[in-house]
DNA sequence: CAAATTATGGCACTCGATGACACTTGTCAA
DNA sequence: TTGACAAGTGTCATCGAGTGCCATAATTTG
């Protein structure tokens, strides 16, 4: 069976050892025990030792997979946001910054949301509403995001060919997309049924309305 | 002497009793202590203890002017939020939501950065500088931001005359508006030279660049 | 099988945060 | 002035997150 998620261990190196396996089922094992119960009783009332214990790992262990009970969740949501990364730097040449980013976003989602076989896109939604609703976990994932920035704008200028540290445009374009993709997720969560089409629905009409809300008065429907 | 900087308790009361003096002082004092000791040490080699051993109080006094060590520092950026926001409310209603948006937040800048006699400007840019360079710091005031966000969105839309539940302007340019305050910010801050002035004019760059930013190619010169 | 690696468990400890209870002090009414 | 009453505070106890250290068990390698 593929069952491949993004609850797995990313397949960093070649090592097939039993060794291995044994670390990535522990990992799996207390990735899911540990979502479970957050949706269960919700993160904050989810002590660590409650995860552990339904694994049967000591608490010591669990600090050794991650950083932080934090760090559980948001590397999950971290994971996305390589997939952005890459997918941009796969993006031709010839598409200019804005058309690339674009590109990029609607292709990770639509990717996730086409993965029929797996439970990617579920398990995404899971993690973002755990998320939003969280307070110190949303805190950890705009950090995330906030990081990502730079990332996102050094590849813009280096596709462009221009300096970043002269040129702020790369900065500026990362900054705006990266808010957009924000509060196309956001918005998504407010109804409880929607899917991961609805981001990009959501995304691709915040771009349609981008000038709209800054210009002028809005008595006028939105454009 | 007036000492009238963001560091003092906003004016909530009325009440001038000596009872309210006390709690001020100390308030203030574990403000100060507080912000010495960070800028000496860093925020995280910073203990609680060392914090109320140096104003005299017990650990528990702390907890009880502030919810947390990162409140103590992100409320005094939240503040900050807070007179952008009145200062949005009391924009002539003729103005765009754009115009009134941009008025407030350079007005804010403008504020601040003209207080000779207090140390208003100083202190906010030394706080910033902390949590930028703070994971978890930066962490709460990023989700400070984020909760702003719908707020300034709900006033433009009453602005407007809109229902923010159906027309997505609102947040869509508090969304965008918010994340150029957020750069304009971060950008000042790499000029350790840099006072509050130079966040107004990243703020004014960003906007004159915004649409080159996001339309074309970039190998023409930023308009 | 023996030796070198490496994951794990257990323990003690620090620190942030909260609750319970008692003490002190400022405030207000009689 | 005196006597509540409320509010700020200190002390003590406790919990959960996170870390360092060392012993031990599992796995890999020779």
């Amino acid at each position: 069976m593929p069952e491949s998620s993004i609850l797995e261990t990313p397949p960093v190196a070649g090592g097939s050892d039993r060794r291995e396996r044994k670390k990535r089922q522990t990992r799996d094992a207390l990735l899911r025990a540990a979502l479970e119960l957050f949706d269960a009783k919700g993160y904050e009332q989810t002590t660590v030792r409650e995860i552990t214990d339904a694994v049967d790992v000591s608490t010591r262990t669990f600090f050794r997979y991650f950083a932080s009970k934090e760090d559980l969740v948001v590397s999950l949501s971290a994971d996305f946001s390589a997939s952005l990364l890459d997918e941009l730097r796969g993006r031709p040449a010839t598409e200019d910054p804005f058309t690339a980013l674009h590109g990029a976003f609607t292709a990770v989602f639509r990717e996730y949301a086409a993965q029929s076989g797996s439970d990617s896109a579920a398990v995404y939604l899971r993690i973002v509403r755990l998320i939003e609703s969280t307070p110190p976990l949303l805190a950890g994932y705009l950090r995330n995001i906030h990081e990502q920035q730079d990332v996102v704008a050094a590849t813009l200028a280096e596709r462009e060919g221009v300096d970043p540290r002269t040129d702020r445009r790369p900065q500026l374009a990362a900054t705006i997309l990266l808010a957009l993709v924000g509060l196309s997720v956001k918005r998504s969560l407010t109804d409880p049924q929607a899917g991961i089409d609805s981001i990009v629905e959501e995304f691709e009409l915040a771009l349609s309305q981008l000038d709209s809300a800054l210009s002028g008065h809005w008595t006028a429907a939105p454009a």
